[in-house]
DNA sequence: TCTGGGGTCCTAGTTCCT
DNA sequence: TCTGAGGAACTAGGACCC
């Protein structure tokens, strides 16, 4: 689902020299959408959006919905007015997963130096898989088919000397292609871009070197390097003056530490209630708590994020006397944190709650504070919500939830309300 | 006109510790 | 005991990616 901008001047044989060129970038073409066409074979030929019918965004379309300008990331409501007969299908997350596990499982079998970047990508490092499959063009070939006959679904492969080219002649690529950038080519096939198309460009890194002249990789890389570093910052500067010059020294990391596990919502209706904010920050820590507990992570940091009407978004965190896995208390943390936002009387359009500074439970000493140790229901909080964890694998996430308030939980009919103790 | 959700990384200012 | 320097850690916000 790469948004980068592309050049029709890329998308063209850059020669056939395979020699130093063994990373594969391997990204599904229109992946959401694709599945869905997958398992509803009727919709085959149609503009096909992917998103959430209310204050949604597109998160996928058919390349024939494409063709009338709707992209991903744009709001329904836009995407509907360039195509109306537009079929919208809201998004199944869990069968995206599944085939996408069963696609990493493919890469897996090509190597074992496979990075997930995200739910349709992976980078391959596959120069110890040549001998026994061949060349890289003949193994993104093996790649594609099977990924077509196992599920249904096309993708397309970069082939690069690095990551970031493998990325882009992979965007070159799509849809249902394959593209070879061979190493004594790179420098020319980066020239022929527009510098938004740089990993790390976006809309107001593109203005900010555009004030300088800079509109091209080309532009970029005869650029000096202390004008591009005053334009966007020293890190930033340096690195994308090394991306312009085809310089990318980052291996394949086939695992990588995840750094935080947050969950936020969009209120269907801005919301001037604080209770009701309130009440959904315990769903998100309770969301956190038990992605927590599943990844066997405890977190050291608690923030929040706060969207007001006005679309202005505010974070605070706060760093916890000990790490903790408990909903319970990344939910204080969290009210805390909202307690000290100036809202200025808007209501609240987005809240979100993140764990930040993750370490392994299992070697992670936590040390009760004086509250913890006069408060004697931390133990069972924990185990409560181990247990709930236990319901929810068997019965699934609807099957059980926290409550704020004990004495005024609701049993809805097929839901059992779960109140692991006092939490407000 | 309307703008999701899950993340990472960087910068700059502040606070804390030695 | 006070003070300043320097570095680390924390915090808030922005930009970006898919």
């Amino acid at each position: 689902m790469s948004r980068g901008p592309r050049s029709a001047a890329a998308k063209r044989d850059w020669g056939r020299e395979e020699d130093g060129c063994s990373i594969l970038h391997v990204d599904m073409d229109a992946f959401f959408a694709s599945v869905e066409l997958a398992r509803r074979p009727q919709l085959h030929g149609l503009p096909v959006i992917v998103g959430g019918a209310h204050r949604g965004v597109v998160l996928a379309a058919t390349y024939e919905a494409r063709a009338f300008g709707v992209h991903s990331a744009m709001p329904m409501a836009a995407a509907l007015r360039l195509c109306p007969q537009a079929v919208v299908v809201p998004p199944d997350h869990a069968a995206y997963r599944e085939v996408s596990t069963g696609v990493m499982r493919i890469l897996g079998d090509v190597t074992a130096l496979v990075e997930q970047v995200s739910v349709d990508e992976a980078f391959l490092d596959v120069a110890g898989a040549r001998r026994r499959l061949g060349p890289p063009t003949r193994i993104a070939g093996l790649i594609r088919e099977q990924v077509s006959s196992g599920f249904g679904i096309t993708c397309s492969v970069g082939i690069g000397a690095t990551k970031f080219v493998a990325k882009l002649a992979s965007s070159h690529a799509k849809p249902d292609g394959v593209l070879l950038v061979p190493r004594a080519a790179t420098v020319d096939f980066l020239h022929a871009l527009p510098v938004g198309a740089l990993w790390g460009v976006g809309e107001r890194t593109e203005q900010a070197l555009a004030r300088w002249g800079i509109r091209t990789v080309a532009e970029l890389a005869r650029t000096d390097v202390a004008v591009v570093q005053h334009a966007v910052g020293k890190v930033a500067g340096a690195h994308l003056y090394d991306l312009a010059w085809g310089r990318d020294p980052r291996p394949v990391h086939p695992h990588r530490d995840e750094k935080s596990i947050g969950a936020e919502e969009t209120f269907d209706v801005d919301v001037a209630d604080i209770a009701v904010v309130e009440a959904k920050i315990l769903e998100l820590a309770d969301r956190c708590a038990s992605r927590l507990r599943a990844h066997r992570f405890v977190a050291r940091t608690v923030s929040i994020k706060v969207r007001t009407s006005d679309f202005r978004t505010l974070s605070r965190s706060r760093t916890l006397s000990s790490p903790t896995d408990v909903a319970r208390e990344i939910y204080l943390a969290g009210r805390s944190l909202l307690a000290g936002v100036d809202l200025e009387g808007l209501p609240v359009r987005l809240i979100g709650v993140r764990a930040e500074g993750l370490a392994p439970a299992a070697t992670t000493v936590r040390q009760p504070t004086l509250d913890e140790a006069v408060d004697e229901q931390d133990g069972p909080r924990r185990e409560a919500e181990r247990a709930m964890d236990l319901v929810r694998s068997r019965f699934g996430r609807a099957a059980i939830g926290a409550g704020t308030v004990a004495t005024r939980s609701v049993t809805p009919r097929s839901t059992t309300t779960f109140v692991p103790a006092d939490l407000s």
